[in-house]
DNA sequence: CATAGGTGTGACCGGTCGGTAACAAGCATC
DNA sequence: GATGCTTGTTACCGACCGGTCACACCTATG
């Protein structure tokens, strides 16, 4: 009679369901701003189960930035299987999706969003944060490398650099903010690179 | 006797105590974490006096970030004391005063990690926080224009994202992270903002 | 000396927080 | 039917939160 929300029904496990509306939850609320016994009442079941399955908040908090990392990497999953064997169409690719990623998500960066709000520095998060943050880098700089494009570190933090600050300006000041710019500005930005390796008579 | 914490003993009044303490504490805190009893005590005064000089918590945090934000604009009047009539030395100026401030202020910005903490949308901190940085932006795109740059509203775009992303990416990846190319980004976007001028035979 | 305004003190309020204990209920397997 | 595992329920704990109250204090001005 009171059990679904709409979520219970299916067969997710409670672990599941807790974990899925923890991620919503902490985006709209926040970490510090939402409890656990209302995470643990908006996923149809109670604060004991919950406990039962994260020994803290603080570990319920390392799983759902998990979660978040892993739907990081699908992404590029998607891209090399769209763009096989062709770097550059990734390159594009990655600024596309990026474009609807911030079109479609307006609360920023899961991640970021909560190294900026977890400031005791030994929080178990910012150890995920950092190697995912600079994983995604990295990734975004081999691309660049592939796709023959010059300075590929330089691109890379730059893309990284406008995506991270596009996520922020969204929060801040909307869509109608500098994110606007942000295709314009990648374009731009990868359009130098491959300028400047035609220009050393490598490219093309 | 118990008096000072090396800050009462000043003629500094109560209130610049709170205000200044509360800026330090909300960054090093964040504002959710950190409790105005705790506030008060560290400015060497007492909760009943802080909340005889701001009505409520929330009132507190839009002080601070008025604090905040007369501080950038300090930065401006710098900028066109020291370039009179010169707008590119300013923008170039801006960039060289961004980098002085990323490299001592590893805690991002204080009005953007405001608006990522505070989730209420009706919390009066957020229309501080959009005037503000629209403002900046503003100025911004003002300068690229004087300073004859091409496409001023997306070389201003493109400036802000950086900024914004490379402090949010030195809390989450340090200063090694892209936020370390910060500089050499901006030069590059605005030198390609000149160029285009030059080319299209306006320019020098 | 009297007054008045800003300040300090400590207790108090209701509410929420993260986390735990004890016990009942469901459910599959043997 | 008995076993054992996962779940649900309720109450509880100590701590902290934002905010208020009544009252004492200090100091400057008249």
């Amino acid at each position: 009679m009171k059990k679904s929300t709409a979520k219970a029904d299916a067969k997710t496990s409670p672990r599941e369901r807790i974990v899925s509306t923890a991620c919503a939850l902490f985006r709209s609320h926040g970490i510090r701003g939402i409890g656990v016994d209302a995470i643990a009442q908006a996923a149809d079941t109670n604060k004991m189960t919950l406990y039962r399955h994260f020994g803290s908040k603080d570990d319920l908090v390392c799983e759902t930035l998990k979660v978040a990392s892993s739907k990081a990497a699908a992404l590029w999953d998607d891209l090399s299987t769209r763009f096989p064997g062709n770097p550059r169409a990734q390159v594009d690719g990655w600024v596309s999706a990026r474009v609807d990623c911030l079109a479609s998500e307006p609360y920023g960066c899961d991640l970021a969003n909560a190294a900026v709000e977890l400031k005791e520095s030994d929080h178990p998060a910012h150890a995920l944060i950092e190697s995912f943050k600079t994983a995604q880098r990295q990734r975004l700089e081999e691309l660049c490398r592939e796709a023959g494009l010059s300075e590929p570190e330089l691109l890379a933090d730059t893309l990284s650099m406008l995506l991270e600050g596009a996520r922020v300006s969204r929060i801040a000041t909307g869509d109608q903010g500098p994110a606007a710019r942000f295709e314009r500005a990648c374009r731009a930005a990868i359009s130098a690179h491959a300028a400047r390796v035609e220009e050393a008579g490598v490219g093309h």
